[in-house]
DNA sequence: CCGAAAAGATGTTCAACAACATCTTTTGAG
DNA sequence: CTCAAAAGATGTTGTTGAACATCTTTTCGG
């Protein structure tokens, strides 16, 4: 069997890859199976060797650095350090980050897709979840002397951090959209019980 | 100049009135014009005599009941009455309520659109700021002895309220989005100030 | 170095859509 | 009652898309 089998896989992430940020800043619909492959430096034919349908590829797409370690969402030097501590603060402070805010294509389909996946089948909500859940888990893995949040309070923690980019990236000030992102990121902060420096 | 004055407004409205719908629940890209049309109970021809363009119908769509009184979003008896106080805790539970959940049509444009409109043009970001700014303003309309709450705080009322939804309407189990919305309720009760009577 | 299988490129089909042009109907003003 | 303007219906055009079939190229095992 020519090709050796890391091949497959490696040309299937690559596809996965460039659909993530083909999808997070177009969206579902207005993305073509061609510019897919095409990003892929491939052309539209092959792609149902790797997927039954654009939905199913769209389900992958929600992998974030939260369900997949290595899925390389940093934005721009914002990291999230385990070995630092306070996972939690961590995660809010480069959750709304301007950085998260500015870079669209990299940024956490949880953000950048959501009406696509409400309208979308199954299997993009499950996946959706997913992503949410593993973000709950980490948010209450917080392991500074602050104690962890209790589930009620990591879900709106969540909410917090989700919602407060997602209505900065539908305004059209930037001042506005900054306010929101720093409001949010106060108040997410506060309920964790991880003090708040400010900007 | 046959046919009332007032007769292009009417159909003008109802056309826009039908988009919404079509728009909330399957998005913009996926809502044809023959489609909103025929919703007026019209046929796709007429169209460009009310709107130069799709998109230009689209910022129209985003009047919510926040920034247009009389649009009637009212979520199944969930209904706000200014003469009754305390409003910003009534719009916290009428938004974050299962009627409104459920209520994908009538749905406020906040959260059903909020996507599309981050990937649409700048006319469609400042009609979405627009009915954020007019949220806002009645989130600390708070006629309560609780006191208004100040401006980051009605932003993060705000980010809540919106952010949950979404997060909840993207998730396939309904008892995680039960348990989300519950969450950013109660946690949007207590910023505000108002008390948290549970579910 | 050969050939089979996997990978990828190209072709086809059918359907939908936006935008606009043009034709037909409706309506109230005079 | 008439007619012109507004409203609405229908036709046209050019484009794009998903899905799948089929052809060509690449690659590695023997």
């Amino acid at each position: 069997m020519p090709y050796p089998p890391r091949h497959h896989d490696e040309v299937r992430t690559r596809i996965v890859r460039g659909a993530q940020r083909l999808f997070n800043r177009r969206g579902f619909e207005a993305v073509s199976i061609e510019e897919i492959m095409g990003a892929a430096g491939l052309t539209r034919g092959g792609f149902y060797r790797y997927f039954g349908s654009k939905s199913d590829l769209y389900a992958e797409a929600m992998d974030c650095f939260f369900t997949n370690p290595d899925c390389g969402n940093r934005w721009e030097g914002v990291t999230v350090d385990p070995s630092r501590g306070n996972v939690g603060a961590q995660i809010v402070r480069a959750y709304l980050s301007r950085q998260h805010y500015q870079d669209i294509e990299d940024s956490c389909p949880m953000v950048a897709l959501p009406g696509d996946v409400a309208r979308g089948g199954a299997k993009a909500r499950r996946a959706y979840e997913n992503a949410l859940n593993a973000m709950i888990v980490h948010l209450q893995k917080d392991a500074g002397e602050a104690g962890r949040p209790d589930r009620p309070t990591a879900l709106a923690i969540a909410a917090l951090c989700i919602g407060g980019m997602v209505v900065a990236r539908a305004s059209d000030d930037i001042g506005l959209a900054t306010e929101m992102r720093e409001a949010a990121k106060s108040a997410a902060l506060t309920l964790g019980g991880w003090h708040d420096p400010g900007a």
